[in-house]
DNA sequence: CTGCTGTTGGTACGTTTGTACCATAAACAT
DNA sequence: ATGTTTATGGTACAAACGTACCAACAGCAG
């Protein structure tokens, strides 16, 4: 068996093509040949992996998706053992908004993506909305603690709280997207709700979770 | 002069279709055969009345917003007169909602064009965020006198808030076209908030705000 | 009626799309 | 070397796209 290559690895250059074709020009100007334009390669190559152009866009999605996962998990590895709840959401949330290039380059296409979605029900099969899902149970988790642990309202639901705080964090990373406000707006309203949400009249128990990075 | 026909109303039949035709099938299968056929004319009176692609997208845009305006201007305006500040807020934002058919249209057509016009300079220097910001406008209005009325926690601000709410409408919206949520779910997580902005030991004289319809 | 102008329908051209096919070169295990 | 897999090139084809062009009809002035 001769010229062993992975191609799962080669796959994933492609989809990568893809996705950076897809957030400098727009899903809709992806075509074969301009995948295989951007990634270096022949026409022929694309086809080879993958057979038809439903194939690549679905498996574009799935790395897109798995990407994603791949960063929260990073992050959340990388943040420090005592974080207060409130920073652990915050950083949660800042991965989940288009700050830096690469986050801005994965809204574009997942939007672009559920758009698509949106009218196409083979799209829409594709589980790729687990993305925040997978967000949002992490949020309820973290937030069930905290209510147990007496830092929010009592009144407050774990649940509805999370999916409030997808809601405002996608709705922030679109108004982001389309320049209608900066990133650091952005941020400034994600504060503002996470004050909300952890009101400091609750909090006044000798927390350690002095580091306040604004 | 023979045979007068009112362009603007020939021009709005168009548009109408092509909204239609975006809602159904998606923006990427708007063609102008296909907008041709959804409004029962050839494709030559498409192009008589738009000489090229881009004006019958970008005037389709223009009527979309307008429409959104004007149902806005006709509910707020068939809303009865002594209303409280979060029943105006509540039915302001129930039409930013995709509840109804025609509403959820709109959304995602908006949506649609708002992806296009992240990669698409042309297209993103088309004032369609207006919507949006007229919405904006009228939020921080309504916010700003109901935090002078004392209804308000003290410390909030009426612009963030707007921004707030905003941007969780936004996400609601995407979140229930996406089939993630159902509709009475994102009422219920707006509610939720509204209950948490209007906080009800401070609303406790004697106002004749009693209309709750759950 | 005759003729002009606004309006409509049909048709055609060049380009780009996804997909398909065939031959061939390169790389590596045996 | 032998043979199988990987990769590339070229070419082609039907379909759909935006756009342009040309003939024909409808209504009003003279």
């Amino acid at each position: 068996m001769p010229k062993i290559v992975d191609h799962d690895e080669r796959r994933a250059q492609l989809t990568d093509a893809l996705v950076r074709l897809a957030a400098r020009s727009g899903l809709h100007s992806v075509t074969m040949r301009a995948v295989a334009a951007e990634a270096g390669v022949s026409l022929r190559l694309v086809q080879y992996y993958f057979h038809t152009k439903a194939q690549l866009m679905h498996a574009a999605l799935a790395r897109l998706t798995e990407q994603s996962n791949q960063r929260w998990a990073k992050r959340i590895a990388a943040l420090a053992e005592p974080t207060s709840t409130r920073g652990y959401l915050r950083e949660l949330l800042a991965e989940a908004l288009p700050t830096d290039e690469p986050s801005r380059a994965f809204h574009l296409v997942w939007s672009s993506y559920a758009v698509l979605a949106m009218t196409d029900p083979e799209l829409a099969a594709q589980p790729f909305i687990e993305g925040p899902n997978l967000l949002e149970g992490r949020l309820i988790e973290a937030l069930e603690s905290a209510h147990r642990a007496g830092e929010l309202r009592p009144e407050a639901d774990p649940s509805t709280e999370a999916a409030r705080l997808l809601s405002i964090n996608h709705g922030l990373a679109t108004s982001v997207l389309i320049g209608q406000r900066g990133a650091a707006a952005a941020h400034a309203i994600l504060n503002y709700h996470l004050d909300e949400l952890f009101p400091d009249n609750l909090k006044e128990r000798g927390h350690t979770q002095s580091r306040q990075d604004s």
